[in-house]
DNA sequence: GCAAGGTC
C-alpha cells in the first residue's frame, strides 16, 4: 500500500530497540536537547539561514522542533553573501517570517517523498518476485526512481534511441588548393554540402587545375566579452572539460577549499559578484599566493606565456574601473565562487590546486578588458560560376585572455595568418582538388558535463544535487560510460577523472570524415538494459515520471504557493491523487513491469556491458513464444553475437538466429510478412565501401530459401 | 532502503 501520508514520529519510536536508526536517534535527540536549553534562555529568534525555500524550511523545522514552535515569533535576517556590509544592514532590517516560503519548501519535501518512495517500492517490489532473474544471491534487487531521477534517465535513453534510429545519409565535399605567390591557400567548394556524387565530380572536372579569382575578400572584427564569474555548474563545465573532472569530483574538490576557506560558498547558482565582496582586497591577496599555490605543484607556471598572479592583478588594478563582466544567473542566498586570497594552511593535492588555479584566473578573468578576434573569409570564384571559400580566424586583442591562459580554448583560431596577403581580384592556380565522401551524423551522446548541463537547461534538480543525481544513476547501473578504443577495460562506473585519451569524454570532431562514423560516435553515456527498461515501462504504464512535466508542474505550483494564490494544502492533496492513480495503474501491470525489467536485468548478466551500443534494444517480439524479446547476445565459447530470445532462462525459449558479426545492427520495426520474424538493419564499412541493407533475421524463413537471398549470414552459432 | 534537498 503507498504510504500517502507521512508523519513525524516522536524521537521515542526512533530509539526503541531494533530500530536502525537508533544510534542516531541518540545523537539527533543530544543535538535537540542542546538548542532547546539556549532556546529557553532567548529573547528572541532570529532565522538566518539562506534566503531560499530550502533554507527557510530549515530554519523552519529548527524553531518549530528544537525552540518550541517560535517559528511564527522570529524574525528573518535576509543576506545573499556572508560579507560584513550585508550582515549588518540585514540585521538591522529584520523581516517577518516567510510562512509562503516555507509552505513551499515543506510541500516540496512532502511530494517528492510521496512519490519518490512509493514509486521506488512498487518498482523494488515487481522485480523481487520469487525465482526473478533480477534479484542478487539474497534475492532482492534494489531500484528506485524519482522526480528528478526519471527524467535525467529519460534523457540519455532519448538520445540513445536518436542515434540508433539515425540514418546515415551520403554527401559529399569537394576541397580545393589553390596557390598564389609559392603559397597554397586551403578552400573547400562553397556551399558545403553536395548532396550527389555527379555533381561534385561535376565540379572536380571544371575546376581541376583552372585559374580562380578572388572576388571576395570579407573581414570581420568580433569582440570576445570576458568570462563570468563561476557558478557551480560553469565550474563543474569548465573543470570537466579541461582537467576531465567528473561534475561531482569537483564539486567534493570545491567543498574541500571552501571548508579551508580558500574559496567562497561553491554551491551557488549565481554569475553575479557584489561589490560589497572588496573586489580590491581579493585581486589584490589572491596575488600574495603566487609561491604558495606553485610550489611542490606538478602544476603551475610552466610557461612565460602564462602570467602570474601578481602579474595579471598588477594590471587589473592599473586600471581606472574594476568590474567583473556578469552574467544573468542569479542566487537569492550566494554570490558567484571566488577565492578569498588567503594562503592555504596545509599543503594542497594536486586537484585542489588545479581547481584553484582555474577559479583564481577566471575570477581575474572577468575583471579583464574586452579580447577581439578577426575573421577573414576570401571568396576564389573559378570560370564566374563555382565558388570556393577560405577562412581564418584570429585573436587580434589579447584582453582577458591572457590572464585566462591556460584555460582559454585555441581550437578554432590561427596562430598565424595566411590569407590576409591576398587581394580582391587577384588570380590563384588550382594546384589540387579532391572529393570527399560524408555522412550525415547522429547527435552525440552525452558526458557527465553535458548531462549536467541539460539538466540546468530544464531546471530539474539543482546545482547542488545534480552531480550527486548523475552519480545516484550510476551507482543504480542505470546508465553506463562507454569507452570505445579500450573496450576491454569499459569504464562503467562513476569515475573521478575521465580519460582525456578516452572517447568517454566525448571528444567531438567538428566535421564527419570518412571513416569517421565507425568511431566518432560511440563514446560518453548509454543506459543500460535495465535503465533503458525502467524508461520503457514508465512511458507506458505512468509517463509523468519519466517527462519534465512533473518537475514543471510542481514548480509551478510551488511558485504559486510562494505568491499565494494556491494554499501548500490544495498542491500535496493535487499530487497524493496524481501518486494513488500512478500506483493503481502501476500495480494493476506491475506483473508486465515486473517482467519487462526483469529480462533486463538477465540480459545485463549474460551480455558485457561493452557489447555494441545498438544491443541494447530488442530486435523485435519473440516469435515463437511470443511473450519474450529477441535480442542481441554474445556466445560464451565463440564470443560472437547472434540473436536470442529474453526467455531462455526463465521459460526455457531457446531461440536463436544468427546475425552479421560486424557493423551496427539496428531494429527497423519491421516484421518479416512471410514468417513474422523481425526485420533488422545491419549497416558498417567493409573493405572502405559503406553498406547499409535490411534483412529478416530467420535463417529459415521461407522467403530465404525460396530465392536464396541473404547469402552473406551463413556463420552458424554454437 | 527507497526521493530530493540541504549540510560538514
Amino acid at each position: 500500500m503507498p504510504i500517502l501520508d507521512p508523519t513525524w514520529l516522536p524521537l521515542s519510536v526512533l530509539k526503541s530497540k531494533g530500530s536502525n536508526l537508533r544510534f542516531l536517534a541518540f545523537k539527533i535527540e543530544k543535538i535537540l536537547r542542546e538548542i532547546s536549553l539556549i532556546s529557553k534562555s532567548a529573547s528572541g529568534f532570529i532565522h538566518a539561514c539562506d534566503y531560499d525555500q530550502e533554507g527557510e524550511v530549515i530554519g523552519y523545522n529548527i524553531l518549530e522542533h528544537a525552540c518550541h514552535n517560535k517559528y511564527s515569533l522570529s524574525k528573518r535576517a535576509k543576506f545573499s553573501s556572508l560579507t560584513d556590509e550585508e550582515i549588518i544592514q540585514s540585521f538591522n532590517n529584520l523581516l517577518p517570517p516567510s510562512q509562503k516560503l516555507k509552505d513551499a519548501g515543506t510541500s516540496r519535501h512532502m511530494i517528492d517523498f510521496i512519490y519518490g518512495i512509493n514509486l521506488s517500492r512498487a518498482l523494488t517490489n515487481s522485480v523481487n518476485k520469487k525465482d526473478s532473474p533480477g534479484a542478487d544471491k539474497k534475492g532482492y534487487r534494489q531500484l528506485s526512481i524519482g522526480r528528478v531521477q526519471g527524467p535525467t534517465l529519460a534523457f540519455v535513453v532519448e538520445r540513445e534511441k536518436e542515434i540508433e534510429s539515425h540514418i546515415f545519409e551520403p554527401y559529399w565535399n569537394v576541397m580545393a588548393d589553390f596557390e598564389k605567390n609559392n603559397q597554397i591557400i586551403k578552400t573547400y567548394y562553397y556551399p558545403y554540402r553536395i548532396d550527389t556524387k555527379s555533381a561534385a565530380e561535376n565540379i572536380i572536372n571544371s575546376c581541376k587545375n583552372q585559374l580562380g579569382k578572388a572576388t571576395d575578400i570579407n573581414i570581420q572584427k568580433t569582440a570576445i566579452k570576458p568570462p563570468f564569474p563561476f557558478n557551480l555548474g560553469d565550474l563543474q563545465k569548465e573543470a570537466f572539460r579541461f582537467f576531465r573532472f567528473t561534475p561531482s569530483y569537483t564539486l567534493s574538490i570545491a567543498e574541500k577549499l571552501y571548508l579551508s576557506a580558500l574559496i567562497s560558498y561553491p554551491r551557488t547558482s549565481s554569475q553575479k559578484l557584489p561589490s560589497s565582496i572588496n573586489y580590491e582586497k581579493i585581486i589584490k591577496a589572491v596575488s600574495n599566493l603566487d609561491n604558495n599555490l606553485h610550489q611542490n605543484s606538478s602544476y603551475g607556471n610552466k610557461t612565460k606565456s602564462i602570467l602570474s598572479y601578481s602579474e595579471i592583478s598588477l594590471k587589473l588594478l592599473a586600471n581606472k574601473v574594476l568590474k567583473p563582466n556578469e552574467g544573468k544567473e542569479t542566487d537569492p542566498a550566494h554570490p558567484a565562487i571566488y577565492p578569498t586570497g588567503q594562503k592555504p594552511k596545509r599543503s594542497l593535492e594536486d586537484s585542489e590546486i588545479k581547481l584553484l588555479d582555474l577559479i583564481i584566473r577566471r575570477l581575474l578573468s572577468s575583471f579583464g578588458e574586452e579580447a577581439s578576434s578577426s575573421q577573414i573569409i576570401v571568396t576564389i570564384t573559378v570560370k564566374d560560376k563555382f565558388t570556393f571559400k577560405a577562412e581564418e580566424k584570429k585573436i587580434v586583442v589579447e584582453g582577458w585572455i591572457k590572464y585566462y591562459r591556460p584555460y582559454f580554448d585555441l581550437s578554432g583560431f590561427m596562430i598565424q595568418d595566411s590569407l590576409s596577403f591576398l587581394k580582391r581580384n587577384d588570380i590563384l592556380k588550382n594546384v589540387k582538388i579532391e572529393l570527399l565522401e560524408k555522412f550525415t551524423q547522429p547527435p552525440f551522446r552525452y558526458n557527465q558535463s553535458t548531462l549536467l548541463q541539460k539538466m540546468e537547461r530544464e531546471k530539474i534538480g539543482t546545482k547542488s544535487t545534480r552531480s550527486e543525481i548523475i552519480s545516484t544513476l550510476f551507482k543504480r547501473n542505470y546508465i553506463t560510460n562507454f569507452v570505445l578504443s579500450t573496450a576491454h577495460q569499459s569504464v562503467t562506473d562513476d569515475s573521478k577523472v575521465v580519460s582525456k585519451n578516452s572517447p568517454a569524454s566525448n571528444y567531438q570532431k567538428k566535421q564527419p570524415t570518412k571513416d569517421g562514423f565507425v568511431g566518432m560516435q560511440k563514446s560518453g553515456l548509454r543506459p543500460t538494459e535495465i535503465g533503458l527498461a525502467i524508461v520503457n515501462s514508465m512511458k507506458k504504464y505512468i509517463p509523468n515520471i519519466v517527462s519534465t512535466n512533473l518537475t514543471r508542474d510542481m514548480e509551478t505550483q510551488l511558485e504559486q504557493i510562494e505568491s499565494g494564490n494556491t494554499t501548500s494544502v490544495q498542491v500535496v492533496e493535487k499530487a497524493r491523487n496524481q501518486i494513488k492513480e500512478a500506483i493503481e495503474s502501476f500495480n494493476l501491470n506491475e506483473s508486465k513491469i515486473g517482467q519487462e525489467i526483469s529480462s533486463a536485468l538477465e540480459v545485463n548478466k549474460t551480455t558485457n556491458l561493452w557489447r555494441k551500443p545498438t544491443s541494447i534494444s530488442s530486435l523485435g517480439p519473440c516469435p515463437v513464444c511470443k511473450s519474450g524479446n529477441l535480442i542481441v547476445k554474445k556466445a560464451v565459447k565463440s564470443k560472437k553475437r547472434f540473436a536470442g530470445c529474453t526467455n531462455y532462462t526463465s521459460a526455457k525459449c531457446l531461440t536463436t538466429s544468427p546475425l552479421p558479426q560486424k557493423g551496427t545492427i539496428k531494429n527497423v520495426g519491421k516484421k518479416c510478412e512471410k514468417c513474422n520474424w523481425p526485420i533488422i538493419s545491419a549497416h558498417g564499412i567493409n573493405q572502405g565501401k559503406r553498406y547499409q541493407w535490411e534483412f529478416c533475421i530467420n535463417s529459415s524463413c521461407p522467403l530465404k530459401i525460396s530465392n536464396n537471398g541473404n547469402k552473406k549470414i551463413t556463420s552458424k552459432q554454437t
